[in-house]
This record gives structure tokens, sequence and C-alpha cells, in this order.
DNA sequence: CGATTGACGTACG
DNA sequence: TCGTACGCCAATC
């Protein structure tokens, strides 16, 4: 074949192509009405410290299909951090109400009992 | 190519 | 208990 796959990776390690994959993965496994945080997510993954890439993956997860519940995660304290990022800033604000969850000043409440976690719910029991 | 930033979280004082 | 420092790793300047 003489055309040559100019292939860019994306993603210089194919390792993280998986994780990033995994990421929204579980973020679509979301329930709706529940919430969970990008350390859980990391965690679960087995990068707890990488928690940042879990936001920066999520940049993707709006071009990505089927689009992922972004609105459902947010920072361990339940603060909606990424608001700014979305098409509107009270935007996340909205569609968390919008499944039921309190928000107030862009803080969660009940945040502790929404709480989703992942190596929980998805618990190896 | 080097330095800075960023949707976070944990460790330390 | 609160404030600051550091780590992660990719993207951007």
């Amino acid at each position: 074949m003489s055309k040559t796959l100019n292939l860019k990776p994306q993603t210089p390690n194919p390792n993280l192509d998986s994780f990033f994959a995994q990421v929204y993965a579980v973020a679509r496994l979301i329930p709706r009405g529940r919430v969970t945080s990008y350390g859980a997510i990391a965690k679960y993954l087995g990068t707890a410290r990488s928690a940042r890439m879990v936001g920066w993956a999520m940049n993707g997860s709006f071009h990505t299909r089927p689009k992922v519940p972004a609105h459902r995660v947010v920072n361990r304290i339940g603060l909606l951090t990424g608001k700014h990022h979305f098409s509107s800033p009270t935007k996340m604000k909205e569609l968390l109400q919008r499944e039921g969850i309190k928000v107030k000043k862009d803080q969660v409440k009940d945040f502790k009992k929404l709480f989703w976690d992942p190596s929980v719910e998805l618990s190896i029991d």
C-alpha cells in the first residue's frame, strides 16, 4: 500500500489510550441521580495519582459517543469545578438538578450520600 | 524543545 | 483543622 499510514498517535502511550476509554466507560456507568469524583474513577483504574488525567480525559468526552455524563463527575468535595467547561457555566448544575440532585452554589448537596464509587458499586465483592 | 497550565488528590507542617 | 507543596501526564504557549 503506497498509502503511508501517517498515523499521529494522539496518545503516545497505547496504554493511556485504554485509560481514556476506561474513563469514558466508567463515567457512562454512573447511574442517573448519582455522582462520582475524578479521583474515584482514577483510583478504580489504578491510577489514583492521575486524577487530573481523568478530568483531562473528560475534555474529549464531549466529542465522544455515546456522550458521557460528565456533569455527574465532580471533584472529591462535590464541587462543580468543571462547570466552566460546559456549554454554559450553569449547564452542569441544571443537568444535575434535572436528575434530582440538589446543587447549591456549585456544591452538590448530600454529596456523600449520592456519591457513586465505581470501586464499590462495581465492587469485587 | 523547555516551561507552564490544568475538570485533582494526597502528604506534610 | 487549615494552608502549602508536590505528584501525574498530556496539551498548550
